[in-house]
RNA sequence: GGGCGAUUAGCUCAGUUGGUAGAGCAGCGCAUUUACACUGCGAAGGUCAGGGGUUCAAAUCCCUUAUCGCCCACCA
């Protein structure tokens, strides 16, 4: 026996270099699983895309918690002979890694990015993501993930990035990317817009304030922001309102906190009367709703705040005053001309930029938009309830995706919660005004004469390619300086990471990377945290649903987020973050695994503590002191030939297979949580505690009858539990099936998954 | 304003199609020429948030109340 198990199980020992083994031979990849017989040529296939994670930092414990979950189904299903390949890849978050490069560039340096430009700029950020690069697929490694590294990607890549003007210029040619003009979410922090999915509400209270514009004038009207009320061009009543009903259609003009208004009064049926005072002052520029009424009555919009969250009228008083400063002077001198009626303290929310914080100001801007209910038609569908050639919109495509069964939600009260969010969605806008990103690829034919850059011809140039000159008049182009939401490019990761659109019409069948997307799309299941269902779950199915007229997966297993022991958000500045890689060398990486498998239903979040992976810890030390027991135990046994065996070995026997198949349905139904605690509670307290315990007295005994019956049911029940662990516990049982004494041994990685009889 | 989830042992949580309540950690007692002290054995600990209903049978299904948490929403 080897002289390791002499001592406790040592994973830090291990653990590198079982991955080395796993990495070195091969077998991530399931063209050579092929090429060496682990799998058929035309096996089944399972494929999943690792979520990637952004290059901003390190991975945490939810990042654990989804390469443990699709580890377990990865090795699971490698196991069983299926085609199974797991793409990894990071993600280039835009916003997220910009904003952060910006602020250790202040912190460093005491630089801004315009001090550098956009250039000198990005090779900072590229030279930060790379560093973080390194850092993330160090720690994807250290976990166990079987992940297949010829295959790694980026989302902003050469080939990602092909994917990204394909796709553009596609939607583009279809009328579904437009340029518009129109209210958008404007963070003044990162300075660009925002879609609607990254604004955070958060709960706050505000003033409400009722007030005339002047003594003259009929109507009273209310606002939580008097700062904003300067930019009104109307008055905004319900049509039936006997109150109000006579004014309708008069005009005014006055003068208000030193700034010429001239308001209209217009009826609209999107006003409440039973709220505030049952009249709205329209402030198209500022608000949303207001845009639309602005809209449906032609008013005009006059924008009073600028991009810095500063005033821009003319009056002294207020030009280039912040927004707080300029509501408080607006309120003064409603008091102090008699104007202000009331008011009042109520709870309201507060817009803020997700990644920034930034107070969202909603602004009139052109932006680029992916329109949502805008028909097109689907030339191929393999979507139920959609028929090729048919007309639809991507929101049809992204419910019927959902709602026919194409693609399964578990848990599924989260379809519920898909189904409303697409109900609620409006247009995507998608062009950011940052540096860091798959600049637009639409180029505009511009005159430039002293400085002055002046449009000459009216359609942008939508193109994959970079062309040289304006195909229409030969002018110079300039490309649009904005750049694309990071959820666009990782909407295509399903596919861009198939080799779409290069490997579109490749054969299936054949193996290599060349015919990755016959051969692996739709993917099986996606994985990843709930919280972003809306942000990425649901723009693959668009993306997949319009490029592809297909799901990109079957199944999307949603899983909690990873709380502390107290039940909080595990965060920096908590300073109550528990970091993975420390724990797995405290602990082991299966330890760090199990503890976030076991005691978690999806879609729940999870609180962790230390103990738990402690825990763990002794169950792979239990592991291996079993299989010291045992090989002691079965020293000079044939493991070739069944000797006869005991009616009672015969039960323990068919114990074992029924609890394999039991597990083994858990694992096929997605209950992890179940197979991890089976496997535990099986293998300690019946296997190791009650069965071997009573084997003692047969092995040390003069029955040799007996004792070859108990050596083999010894044997069958540990071999067969060390391949059903290793999904779950890759590391201790990959090292202890190196030491057993089986002839022509392969890896366990590639072992068959214990089948069993029922 | 709408929707969702949680409430089970001191703590963290499981409990699959309804069939006598389970684990980890903590704690208590016992055991050291034992594969394993990263151990074993044993005991203790729960009117499954409250109330009502369906059922032969409810932690599980239905209704309701409470508390906590989350998501969505253009009440100015």
């Amino acid at each position: 026996m080897n002289d390791k198990f002499l001592k406790p199980y040592d994973p830090l020992e291990t653990e590198g270099r079982i991955y080395k083994l796993w990495e070195d031979s091969g077998y991530f990849n399931p063209d050579m699983c092929i090429k060496d017989g682990v799998c058929e040529k035309d096996a089944d296939a399972f494929s999943i895309v690792l979520p990637p994670p952004n290059v901003t930092g390190m991975l945490h414990l939810g990042h654990t918690a989804m390469l443990a979950i699709e580890d377990i189904m990865v090795r699971y299903h490698r196991m069983n002979g299926k085609r199974t390949l797991w793409v990894p890849g990071t993600d280039h978050a835009a916003i997220a890694t910009q904003s952060k490069v910006e602020k250790l560039l202040s912190k460093e340096e005491g630089k801004r990015k315009q001090d550098l430009g956009r250039e000198e700029f990005l090779k900072r950020v590229e030279k930060f993501a790379n560093e973080s690069h390194g850092t993330i697929v160090g720690q994807v490694r250290k976990i166990g993930a079987s992940v297949d590294w010829s295959r790694e990607a980026f989302t902003l890549d050469e080939k990602r990035s092909l994917a990204v003007r394909t796709a553009f210029k596609q939607m583009y040619d279809d009328g579904i990317i437009y340029q518009g003009l129109r209210i958008i979410n404007w963070d003044p922090k990162g300075q660009t817009t925002v879609s609607d999915d990254e604004v955070v509400h958060q709960e706050g209270k505000g003033k409400f304030y009722t007030f005339r514009y002047s003594k003259d004038f009929p109507i009273p009207i209310a606002t939580t922001r008097p700062e904003t009320k300067v930019g009104d061009t109307a008055v905004a009543v319900h049509p039936d309102d006997p109150r109000y009903k006579e004014f309708i259609g008069k005009e005014y003009d006055m003068v208000f906190a030193g700034v010429p208004i001239h308001i209209q009064i217009v009826g609209d049926e999107a006003v409440e009367k039973e709220f505030g005072t049952g009249a709205v002052g329209v402030t198209p520029a500022h608000s949303a709703v207001d845009w639309e009424i602005g809209q449906r009555h032609n008013l005009p919009v006059v924008q009073v705040i600028n991009e810095y969250g500063k005033m821009m009228v003319e009056a002294p008083e207020l030009k280039d005053k912040k927004i707080a400063e300029a509501r408080a002077i607006i309120v003064e001198w409603l008091k102090s001309e008699g104007l202000l009626e009331k008011e009042e303290e109520i709870p309201q929310n507060l817009a803020t930029a997700e990644r920034t914080g930034g107070i969202i100001e909603p602004l009139p801007k052109k932006q680029w938009f992916v329109g949502v209910n805008k028909e097109f038609t689907l030339k191929q569908s393999n979507i139920t309830g959609i028929k090729s050639g048919e007309k639809t919109t991507l929101k049809k495509i992204m419910k019927a995706a959902v709602e026919n069964g194409d693609t399964k939600i578990i848990p599924d009260r989260f379809e519920k919660i898909y189904y409303h969010w697409i109900d609620n969605l409006r247009d995507w806008c998608v062009s950011r005004q940052i540096w860091y990103g798959h600049q637009i690829p639409v180029w505009f034919c511009t005159f430039s004469k002293d400085g002055q850059s002046t449009p000459m011809c009216a359609n942008p140039i939508v193109s994959i390619d970079t062309p040289k000159s304006c195909p229409h008049c030969g002018g110079t182009i300039e490309q649009d300086t904005d750049t694309l939401d990071t959820w666009f490019s990782s909407g295509l990761w399903t596919f861009s990471t198939l080799g779409w659109p290069h490997s579109a019409k490749a054969t299936r069948g054949e193996p290599g990377p060349e015919n990755d997307f016959a051969n692996y799309h739709p993917t099986n299941v996606l994985e990843t945290g709930y919280d972003i269902l809306f942000f990425w779950i649901a723009r693959m199915i668009l993306m997949s649903g319009y490029l592809l007229g297909d799901v990109p997966f079957r199944t999307v297993y949603l899983h909690g987020l990873v709380r502390d022991a107290q039940g909080r958000k595990m965060s920096k500045s908590l300073g109550n973050g528990i970091d993975p890689v420390l724990m797995s060398e405290k602990y082991g990486a299966d330890a760090v695994r199990l503890s976030l498998i076991i005691g978690t239903g999806p879609g729940n979040d999870m609180r962790l503590a230390e103990d738990k992976i402690r825990g763990y810890k002794h169950f792979a030390n239990k592991i291996w002191n079993v299989a010291r027991f045992v090989l002691t135990s079965i020293e000079g046994m044939d493991t070739e030939i069944a000797p006869e065996l005991t009616s009672e070995d015969e039960d323990r026997l068919a114990q074992l297979e029924n609890t394999i198949s039991e597990i083994t349905e858990d694992i096929e139904k997605y209950r992890f949580y179940l197979a991890g605690e089976k496997l535990y509670h099986y293998f300690w307290h019946t296997f190791a505690d009650v069965i071997i315990e009573d084997s003692k007295p047969r092995l040390f005994g003069d029955d040799e009858k007996s004792k070859a019956s108990a050596q083999w049911m010894l044997w069958t029940i540990f071999t067969n539990m060390i391949k059903a662990l290793h999904p779950f516990m890759p590391f201790v049982t990959e090292e202890i099936w190196g030491m057993l004494p089986i002839q022509n041994k392969k890896l366990l990685l590639i072992e068959k998954w214990p089948h069993t009889t029922i």
